[in-house]
RNA sequence: GUAGGCGUAGUUCAGUUGGUAGAGCACCUGUUUGUGGCACAGGGUGUCGCGGGUUCGAGCCCCGUCGCCUACCCCA
């Protein structure tokens, strides 16, 4: 039997019925805020991702899906959506148009090769937000509660962590500075650490070992070494929020693990999917674009994971709809399908094909949760009518083939 | 890449010191030849992941292998 690859997963029946569910309601929300959708292809030129995710990262270093097609270019798998959307809009001269402003929904199929787990697969689907040209951060703010809303529309409970990145301004000087601490307590961080003091220290922050983390107690916060034009920013996100009655709290070593994001950053969790517990994420990256050879465009984003989030929807109680048309005798079923037909127009319709006992029909009908059981028998068939049960409300009616 | 756990019916799982393969749910048939869900009676639908080995005999023991799950790591 051939199965489906490591990592990667069918989704049918009450599973599907939950992605659409969030897909949609995702969508509908996105609209709301006045964003309009964009598809971009799942697979683009390596280089796209080493220059937007950054090659620091495992998302590039490692996990990623790359080959060489049979033209020869080196090509990969889309391991988030950020970097495509962003290419997307360079290449559309988007960026040219300033002083307009750009917002797109996505959603769709991600590749990473990494071990899969719960809450991860290798590949999986997010669906994504990306606003372009607004440098406020009254945009970040808007960003969260639209976030806020889709996960209240789905009825989902989470904790909402927020941190600021700093800027070209502030971030360099204080990388620099904490480059210094960590190195005067490098003998005790782990190996990971040691490696990351040189190729991306401000990873070093998130380490999940307890050790490291108990020796970062005292590092550096950036959060305390932000430039006015940052501090003021966050100050006012944090106003917004407390005055929206957004709870969040503050997570100094909350650092985004993609190379390009900067200021804002947030992170939705879930303290009931296991370990994998980040439902959504994102935040500013206002010189991705810049990175991309586009001018220099202010942006900020988020991605949910819809597989995560999956876990934590139920779904709302289907009910009984549509008719079940049968017959009794093989001589009734072709007029079976002129009545489907029009019925079709507005509901729900399934047709059995085999003629069955009144018995087996209604069992049918109930296993495929219709509200109505239509059945020809003999009788039926000489009259040119149609027994009707209402499942729900257990009526009976027998009606002509015209007034069905 | 590392560690632990698990692979037996459609599904969830039980299976004793090695001795003819089991249960609940689901499914099918009937009670009811034109009335679903409920009840009752009956029905097992199986390459015990795969390949070797030990043994008179292996679901069980040994070796190998594949797959799944969880965690580290990483991240949505």
């Amino acid at each position: 039997m051939i199965k489906a690859l490591r990592g990667m997963k069918d989704l049918t029946f009450e599973e599907s019925e939950r992605f659409v569910h969030i897909v949609t309601t995702a969508t509908t929300i996105a609209k709301r805020y006045g964003y309009s959708y964009i598809e971009t292809p799942i697979l683009e030129e390596t280089k796209l991702f080493k220059r937007s995710v950054g090659e620091s990262s495992d998302i590039v270093g490692k996990e990623m899906y790359q080959f060489e097609d049979k033209g020869g270019n080196d090509v990969c798998m889309r391991p988030e959506g950020t970097a495509g959307v962003v290419r997307s809009f360079v290449q559309a001269k988007l960026d040219r148009r300033q002083n307009e402003k750009f917002k797109f929904y996505y959603y769709g199929p991600m590749f990473r090769y990494e071990r899969p787990q719960k809450g991860r697969l290798r590949e999986f689907h997010q669906f994504g937000c990306e606003s372009f040209g607004e440098a406020s951060v009254y945009e970040d703010f808007t960003i969260i509660q639209m976030i806020g809303d889709i996960f209240k529309a789905l009825g989902i409970g989470y904790k909402l962590k927020i941190n600021s990145l700093g800027c070209p301004e502030c971030m360099p000087p204080y990388r620099q500075n904490l480059v210094e601490f960590l190195t005067e307590c490098k003998d005790e961080l782990c190996e990971d650490c040691n490696r990351r003091i040189e190729t991306n220290p401000i990873r070093v922050l998130d380490c999940k070992n307890e050790k490291c983390q108990s020796l970062l107690v005292n590092s550096p916060k950036l959060i305390k070494n932000l430039c006015s034009s940052c501090d003021d920013d966050f100050a006012k996100l944090e106003r917004l929020l407390k005055s929206e009655n957004i709870e969040y709290e503050l997570d100094t070593n909350l650092v985004r693990g993609l190379d390009y994001y900067s200021k804002t950053a947030f992170e939705f969790v879930s303290n009931e999917i296991g370990s994998q517990s980040a439902i959504a994420g994102g935040g500013r990256y206002d010189r991705l674009v810049e990175f991309l050879d586009g001018k220099s465009t202010p942006a900020v984003g988020f991605a949910l994971g819809i597989e995560r989030i999956m876990e934590l929807v139920k779904m709302p109680e289907v009910k009984r709809s549509g008719y079940y048309l049968g017959a009794m005798d093989e001589e009734a079923i072709d007029s079976l399908f002129p009545l489907a037909s029009k019925k079709r127009d507005t509901e729900k319709v399934t047709v059995e094909y085999a003629p069955k006992k009144l018995k087996a029909h209604l069992k049918n009908a109930d296993r495929v949760n219709a509200r109505y059981c239509a059945v020809i028998g003999e009788d039926e068939f000489k009259d040119r009518t149609i027994w009707i049960k209402d499942l729900v409300e257990k009526k009976e009616v027998v009606v002509a083939w015209e007034e069905l």
